[in-house]
Order: structure tokens, then sequence, then C-alpha cells
DNA sequence: GACTTGCTGCTACAAGTGTGGTAGTTACTG
DNA sequence: CAGTAACTACCACACTTGTAGCAGCAAGTC
């Protein structure tokens, strides 16, 4: 699944509230982005046309809720990036991030404290049932 | 610098020979994409329009070279997919590669030696304490 | 010098994207 | 119940991207 800019800055509402109607993506975006709300409501049908979201009719309104969850369509954007740009060798990502990124030391942090987090032995996040 | 698959596919490999014209370029990508040699040259055009290429004339044909690194390609590559997907946030990207994808150990480990090179936490002498 | 071949600069055109207007319809408010 | 506010579905339109055709000009061939 292949989202654009604005597909991506919808759904990302959307997973945050885990469900939301048209009005409340524009309140959230609407300070970055500036849009009209009709935008936002055009942007959200191309994403239920394309089956990233499912509408369901509450009275007046509709809501909407995702049909992808935020790590499937993680997974494809990364899955992309290291194809378009990095031969689709994950080292050579890593060797750019780690040379080329300005991380902060806080993110270098981060970085090794999951590593090392991760290193025993993977240990399954407590949260495990997400397909 | 924004680059479409397209263009990406023919950037990689003019920074790959450092320069190439049309239709070196053709035989590198045409298995993969089936392109037509105006294709080529019209994503060429279009990288020179966007100052990613700039094109000498030799003779009958032009040569092209990259106006822009790589590295610099994939930095501004690199941000964009984090500032869509991961909220701008390093850490729920590398939160990210290390629980959803797929990394061998031979991929983790790359990880882990690049962060030991790159560690400012210094095993160095305690006199110099700064970076 | 006339031909052939390959390269170039335009032009085209459909699908995808960003952005938003209009008009009709539902539902709250007095 | 009439008026207003809020929603929805549909339409519009320019710009980008993928993909390529065409016609003219340069260069090697006999």
């Amino acid at each position: 699944m292949k989202l654009t800019e604005a597909e991506w800055a919808v759904m990302n509402v959307v997973w945050e509230r885990r469900s939301a109607v048209a009005r409340e993506v524009l309140e959230a975006v609407e300070g970055r982005t500036g849009w009209a709300y009709t935008t936002v409501k055009t942007v959200m049908s191309r994403l239920v046309d394309k089956g990233a979201l499912k509408g369901r009719k509450r009275g007046n309104t509709v809501v909407f809720e995702p049909l992808i969850s935020r790590e499937q369509a993680r997974r494809s954007a990364v899955r992309s990036l290291l194809d378009r740009a990095f031969d689709g060798a994950f080292g050579s990502f890593v060797q750019h991030m780690l040379t080329q990124e300005k991380l902060s030391s806080k993110d270098r942090l981060e970085l090794e404290r999951m590593l090392a987090e991760l290193e025993p032995r993977p240990p399954r996040s407590r949260k495990e049932a997400s397909r």
C-alpha cells in the first residue's frame, strides 16, 4: 500500500485516534497544512477507494477507521525507500544513517538501548497481537 | 531535492558511473524497466530542469553528470520518510526498524558495529571529554 | 554528396495528486 | 415547523509523473 504525502497526514491522525471523522482530521492537520474541509474529505475518499480506510455512516456523518495498520504502511514505505535509494541493501542504509544523518546523542542512545534490549534474545514486546 | 521513482533509477546509474549518456542509462535500466529510449531522455531532461543533472554537449550527444550528490539525495529522502511516516521522530523509526523489519542477524550486527564505531561515549582518555 | 543511423529537442497524453468549489441533505435550534 | 449549520457526494482543474512518438539535425558510409 503506497500512500502519498497528504494521505500519510490523514492516516496518521486516524491511526492515532483509532477512528476519526473528517472534521477531527481537519482540526488535527489544519495548522500544518491549511487545508480546506473538502480537501480532507477528498483525500479520505481516495483512501477508502484504495482500501486504507473504511467509512461507516453514523447518522449524518461518516466515521472512518483504518483498514491497514500503521506498521504495515511503514514497512512498505521503508521497503520502497530502501529499494529506490539504497539498492535495496540494508547495509548501505545503515551506513548512511550513521554517517550522513546527524543523529543527536539522544537518538544514538535510543538506538543503542533498543539494540541492547533486542540483543540477548528477541524479547517479544508486551503488545503482541498486531497481525 | 525530491526525486521520483523513475528519477532515482536514472540517477543511480549516473552516480555509479559519475557521468553517462542517455543510451548508457537505458542499457543499464532496460532489463528492469523496459523503458523506451525516449523515456530515459524525458526523465533526464526533467532532472536537468530540476537541477539534479547537468548536461554537456559533446559533438552530437549530451553527457550528463550529477549536480547533486547521492548522499544529499538520500538524506532528503530519509528526512522525508521520517517526517511523513514517523512523526519526524528518529526514535520511532528505529523502533520500527528493530521490531518490524526483519533484520538478519548480520544486519543487526552491522548496525551494532557501526554504532560502536561511532560511539561518542569515549573510552578514550578522560582528559578531553568533549567529543 | 546522398543515405542511413542515431541523437536531440518538442509534444502528447493518461493516470495520479493536491486542492478546493457546489449543491443537495440531514439534523439541531428556537 | 422554518432557518441555519454541518455533512455528504460529486465535480473541477492544475500540476506532476510515467511513458513515449515525431521530426529534424549531426555523423559516419560508400
